[in-house]
RNA sequence: GCGCAGGUGACGGAGUGGUCAAUCGUAGCGCGCUGUAAACGCGCCGCCUUCGGGCUACACAGGUUCGAAUCCUGUCCUGCGCACCA
C-alpha cells in the first residue's frame, strides 16, 4: 500500500479539527503500513444522522487508504453512559436495548463504511471476563485532578450537581478499548478529546505505544446552535426520506452551509470555495441539498427531492408522494379529522392549529374545528406549512 | 449519622395561605413577511369543552384550614457543611 502524500494531507486536514500527534500520524500513513483506526460507536442511538457521519466519513476515507477500521461498540460501557457534554447522570441501557439499537446502527454505518471490510468488536466481551485485579490496574491509569478539570464536569460540580464514581472512570474505561484493539489511531468528534486522550494515557500505562487521535468539529442542527442530536430534534437522518433530507438542508442557516458542504460532501475544498463564492444562498443551498441526498439516496433521488421542493415550497403546490391516510367516515368534523390523522397531540392542539388559520383541505382553509368536512377521497388535507395528508375513505 | 438549603410546566426560573392552570425568559406551535435562511410582527403554548365552563396539576403520602404550590408531619431524592486530620 503506498499512501500517496496528497491523500495524506487531505486525510490529515479535511474537516479536522485537531490531531495529536500530527507528526507521528503522518509519518505512519505515509510508512505504508496498515493502520488500526479505532472509533468508538455509542449504542444509546439507534439512529444516525449527519453529525454522527462527519466522523463515520473519515473512518471511510482511511479505509479507502486502505486501513483497517475497527468499530468497538460501547455495550458495556453504555451501561455506564458517557458523562462528556452532559448536564446530567444518565440512565444505563438494558442488554436487549444496545442490542436492537446496534442493529440499526450498523445497518446505517453501512451507507458510509464498507462494512465488509471493517473490524466490530464489543468492549462487553472484555469487560464482561476481566477480573477485580485488571480492574484495580485500570483504575490507576489517570488521576482524579486530571478528571475533574474537565470543563464539563467543572460545570456540573459548579451548578452543584453530581457526578458518581462510574462517570470518573468512564475514560478509562473507553481508553481500554484502545488497549484491546491495539488501536493505532482513535477517531471523535471534538467532545470526545478528552477521553481520546485518556486512550493514549491507558495504552502507555499498559505498556503499548500510544494512539494517535484524530478530532472532528461538531455539526450544528438546523437550529444552528446546538449540536445536532436527536433528542434535541434539530438533526437530519440518514434514513430520512429524501424529500425531507432535502427540506431540512434547506431550513439550515445560511451561515452554516460552507461547514455544511466540508464536513458532509465530498466536493472538493477548492470547488466548495469557488461556489461559495459565486452563488446566491439559496442555490448554493440547493446545492448542498442535492449533494447530500445523493451520497445517501442516489443522483436519481436527489433531483426528485429538489425537484419536489422546487414545486412545494417554492411554487406552493403539492407534493408528489403523499402520505396517504384512510379515514373512518366520508364526514368528520375538521377538530376531529386533525387529530384522527395525527396532526396534533391533543385536541386543544388540533383546536388551536385550526382557529389560528393552519389547516386546509384542497387549499382552502377550515377554521372552524366543528366545521363539518365532506370527502369524496383524494383531497389533501394540509396541517401547518409542512405536513400533507392524502385522504383516503375506508 | 447530624445540621443547613432545596425539589414548580420541555428547560431556566418567579410565586411563599385566597385575586394561581401559576409572572417572566428560552424552546416549541400557528399565521404574516421571506429564500422552509436570518431578522422582525401578531397569536398560541396542561387535559376536556355544547365555549358558559369542567377536570387534573407545583417530588410522594398524610394533616391543619372555609381555602394550600405556599403552613405542619412523615417518606424519597439532590446539593452544601460538619463528623478523621484540627
Amino acid at each position: 500500500m503506498k499512501a500517496d502524500q496528497k491523500t495524506v494531507e487531505e486525510i490529515l486536514s479535511r474537516g479536522v479539527e485537531e490531531v495529536v500527534d500530527r507528526a507521528h500520524l503522518r509519518a505512519a500513513l505515509a510508512s505504508g503500513r496498515k493502520l488500526r483506526v479505532k472509533f468508538g460507536v455509542d449504542p444509546t442511538s439507534p439512529d444516525l444522522h449527519l453529525g454522527h457521519a462527519v466522523v463515520l466519513r473519515k473512518l471511510r476515507e482511511f479505509q479507502d487508504a486502505g486501513h483497517r477500521a475497527v468499530l468497538v461498540v460501547g455495550d458495556f460501557t453504555g451501561m455506564i453512559g458517557d458523562p462528556s457534554g452532559r448536564s446530567e447522570t444518565r440512565k444505563p441501557l438494558t442488554a436487549a436495548e444496545v442490542r436492537a439499537n446496534m442493529k440499526s446502527y450498523l445497518a446505517q454505518a453501512g451507507k458510509i463504511l464498507d462494512m465488509k471490510k471493517a473490524e466490530v468488536a464489543h468492549n462487553s466481551s472484555w469487560f464482561a471476563k476481566e477480573g477485580i485485579t485488571e480492574f484495580v490496574r485500570l483504575a490507576s491509569a489517570g488521576t482524579f485532578q486530571e478528571v475533574l478539570h474537565r470543563a464539563d464536569f467543572k460545570k456540573r460540580i459548579d451548578a452543584g450537581q453530581g457526578i458518581t464514581f462510574l462517570e470518573l472512570l468512564y475514560p478509562l474505561f473507553q481508553g481500554y478499548d484502545s488497549v484491546k484493539v491495539k488501536a493505532d489511531v482513535e477517531l471523535g468528534g471534538t467532545d470526545q478529546t478528552f477521553n481520546l486522550l485518556a486512550g493514549r494515557r491507558v495504552q502507555r500505562h499498559f505498556g503499548m505505544p500510544e494512539q494517535d487521535i484524530m478530532t472532528m468539529p461538531i455539526l450544528e442542527g438546523l437550529d444552528g446552535v446546538k449540536k445536532m442530536s436527536k433528542s434535541i430534534g434539530n438533526y437530519i437522518g440518514l434514513a430520512d426520506k429524501p424529500a425531507d433530507m432535502f427540506g431540512k438542508v434547506m431550513s439550515v442557516p445560511d451561515a452554516l452551509v460552507k461547514k455544511y458542504f466540508m464536513l458532509c460532501t465530498d466536493l472538493p475544498s477548492g470547488e466548495i470555495e469557488s461556489l461559495c463564492r459565486s452563488e446566491k444562498p439559496k442555490a448554493l443551498k440547493e446545492r448542498l441539498g442535492f449533494e447530500i441526498v445523493m451520497l445517501y439516496r442516489g443522483e436519481k433521488a436527489a433531483r426528485a427531492a429538489q425537484e419536489n421542493f422546487e414545486k412545494v415550497f417554492s411554487r406552493g403546490e403539492v407534493p408528489e408522494d403523499i402520505q396517504e391516510v384512510r379515514v373512518k367516515d366520508a364526514k368528520v368534523a375538521a377538530l376531529d379529522l386533525a387529530v384522527e390523522l395525527g396532526a396534533a397531540k391533543s385536541r386543544g392542539e388540533a383546536r388551536r392549529l385550526i382557529e389560528q388559520g393552519g389547516f386546509d383541505v384542497d387549499g382552502n382553509a377550515v377554521k372552524d374545528p366543528r366545521a363539518i368536512l365532506a370527502f369524496r377521497g383524494g383531497e389533501v388535507v394540509k396541517a401547518g406549512k409542512k405536513r400533507f395528508f392524502k385522504i383516503k375513505i375506508k
